[in-house]
RNA sequence: GGCCCCAUCGUCUAGCCCGGUCUAGGACACCUCCCUUUCACGGAGGUAACAGGGGUUCAAAUCCCCUUGGGGUCACCA
């Protein structure tokens, strides 16, 4: 038995408590997944609860899409909202529902009318204003601003404030006693007495507070073991007060660092903006790109910091501004072909380690071997790089039919044209000819899209590399063939060859040891060149295949054309 | 600013709780070489860290204190 598992609750229940979003974010995705194995491993139940009791924030349908990345990263929830999986199971649904905060509003107002009832709350007429002025006062004597009961209002008062209008909220009522923070990953602490100030429970929109809706949630979801995020640290001091006032049990605290962007700063959904803003800045745009977004939208954008563009809306200015987006939501790096797996064991390993020197591991192990025990204290910075390695070994590994189909379910959602470019045989021809230097799901298609190009307006690329191929601008040995010399010739060779993968292979040979001194790599190259428009492709005969021995040859044509204008 | 937490290679981390086996291990990145028809992959080496200062001890990355640095929190947001 490990030190976390507590004798007197078994099973566990853990849960993961956002608030509504379309997305999930890496830091939530990882405590959910922590949450997740600590439950699971140990024969217990995870749930998942929305905390949408901030009726600003709460919005439409779309407020629970984070639900589908959950699910795509293997994490499925015992209890909570109900979601239909692809594979058409049903995941959530369960009997401590609903599971969405605003439909339990009975709840908690039975219990804040116990506390109210017992002294323990008291209604607080304070009006925002007031708020703001105690605050500028604590400020100015360079203290925290901590609310206290600030006496009964007389009739007079309560008349006064009811004719003009004004709704109380609830306020709790804390006890001037130092508080023991119980935190099984930092070790438990003292807050001294004082630090808790009676915090606000029921606002004025009748909604409670996230503090109170927490205790009581957790209270009747039965759940034991609740693992948060690092910024929920403090406010555990004013649950378990709560919790005491109530007369409720306690669940086991475990709080995450957070994750972190290599350059120190929080992991933002607010990263993309930046590093667009940045763009626009440096590139010295007044006006947003043909394409991209509207005119409104582009100057509220520009207007605040705090306005954020569509998903659409900004992937499309990257696109134009040529500038990479950082991936932030698990949806993102789905978007970039990371595999889900590979995710889960990378964020695992940021803030968890099980010893050994061990780092692949899948989600079976993870539950298996998951504890508080080996939970880092430390926050860590999100290293793409590593990641993006992990993935790759992860596809090398991955056998060539599972490749193929996984490719396929990527492009379905992600590259439908290059579904509509190439029938079943060319698919898997590509899939496989690219596998091996795929270090992503989107690799084959990002780095081909030279398929998609008509045969006629195929751009070739004017740079270095491509000018030593063909031998644009070099003096030659006498007798000896640049590249474009080599198209030439390959154009009539190729003419007359079988479309077949060893046919083009053997006449290029021939050509190359009588023409190019045996050296394949001179005659390969140009013909990249000319197939692909640049010095990168697949290998050069699979290459050939897909482009079609018509559209070669019609590339070849063109390549050759281009070449001699350019001399 | 008050309160609380944290601190090993550039990065993720092992080791720390139970001081000696640590001339600090692994991984990613980086550098060198090899392989090679492009780009990748792969193979073999290499550079690289206990934040600083005091203690305790025969002995400290490991225990204690201070300093510095980082983080969290101080909402009618969660």
């Amino acid at each position: 038995m490990d030190s976390n598992s507590e004798p007197l609750i078994s099973p566990p229940v853990t849960r993961f408590a956002p608030s509504p979003s379309g997305h999930l974010h890496v830091g939530g995705a990882r405590t959910a997944l922590f949450c997740w194995a600590f439950a699971k491993g140990r024969g217990g139940k995870f749930v998942i609860r929305i905390e949408d009791t901030d009726q600003k924030r709460s919005s439409d349908a779309a407020s629970v899409g984070f639900l589908k990345d959950l699910e795509w990263l293997g994490i499925r929830w015992d209890e909570g909202p109900v979601y239909n999986a692809p594979d058409g199971s049903a995941v959530g649904g369960g009997p401590h529902g609903p599971y969405f905060q605003s439909e339990r509003l009975d709840l908690y107002n039975h219990h804040i009318q116990r506390l109210l009832d017992a002294g323990s709350a008291y209604e607080a007429w304070d009006s925002a204003e007031e708020l703001e002025a105690f605050r500028k006062d604590s400020l100015a004597r360079k203290e925290a601003f901590r609310y206290r009961f600030r006496g009964e209002p007389t009739a007079e008062e309560r008349a006064k404030f009811a004719a003009e209008g004004r709704i109380p909220v609830v306020r709790f009522r804390s006890a001037l006693v130092a508080v023991t923070i119980p935190d099984e990953v930092l070790g438990h602490t003292v807050l001294p007495a004082g630090e808790v100030d009676d915090f606000v429970i029921r606002k004025k929109d009748g909604f409670p507070t996230y503090h109170f809706a927490v205790v009581v949630d957790d209270e009747f979801m039965c759940v034991t073991h609740v693992f948060r995020a690092q910024e929920h640290f403090t406010n555990t001091a004013k649950h378990v007060l709560l919790q005491d006032a109530l007369g409720f049990r306690r669940p086991i605290y475990g709080h995450l660092s957070i994750i972190k962007n290599p350059d120190d700063s929080k992991m933002s959904k607010r990263d993309k903006d930046k590093v667009l803003r940045k763009a626009v800045k440096e590139q010295g745009l007044s006006a947003p790109p043909a394409n991209t977004v509207t005119h409104e939208e582009w100057s509220s954008w520009l207007a605040s910091d705090n306005v954020q563009l569509s998903l659409d809306g900004a992937i499309a200015l990257a696109t134009a501004l040529q500038v990479v987006l950082p991936e932030i939501n698990v949806d993102d790096f789905r978007r970039s072909g990371y595999l889900p797996e590979v995710i889960c064991n990378f964020l695992a390993l940021n803030g968890w380690s099980p010893g050994h020197d061990i780092e692949k591991f899948d989600n079976a192990f993870l539950k298996e071997r998951f504890g508080l025990d080996r939970v880092l204290k430390t926050p860590a910075k999100f290293d793409r790089v590593k990641l993006l390695a992990f993935n790759t070994d992860a596809m090398n590994a991955m056998a060539h039919d599972d490749f193929v189909t996984r490719c396929r379910a990527h492009a379905v959602i992600f590259r439908p044209e290059f579904l509509a470019r190439l029938n079943a045989e060319q698919f898997k021809l590509l899939m496989l000819a690219t596998k091996e230097r795929s270090k992503t799901l989107d690799e084959p298609f990002k780095s081909n899209a030279f398929l998609l190009e008509s045969d006629e307006s195929l751009p070739f690329k004017d740079d270095k590399s491509v000018r030593k191929a063909l031998g644009i601008g070099a003096t030659l040995e006498a007798g000896a063939k640049s590249g474009l010399d080599h198209l030439r010739a390959m154009h009539s060779i190729l003419a007359a060859c079988a479309w077949e993968h060893d046919a083009l292979e053997h006449a290029a040979m021939e050509y190359a040891n009588v023409h190019a001194g045996g050296k394949i790599g001179s005659v390969a190259q140009p013909l990249r060149i000319a197939a692909s428009g640049a010095t990168v492709s697949p290998p050069i005969w699979d290459t050939l295949l897909l482009v079609g021995k018509a559209g070669t040859l019609r590339r070849l044509e063109r390549c050759i054309e281009w070449a001699e204008a350019l001399r």
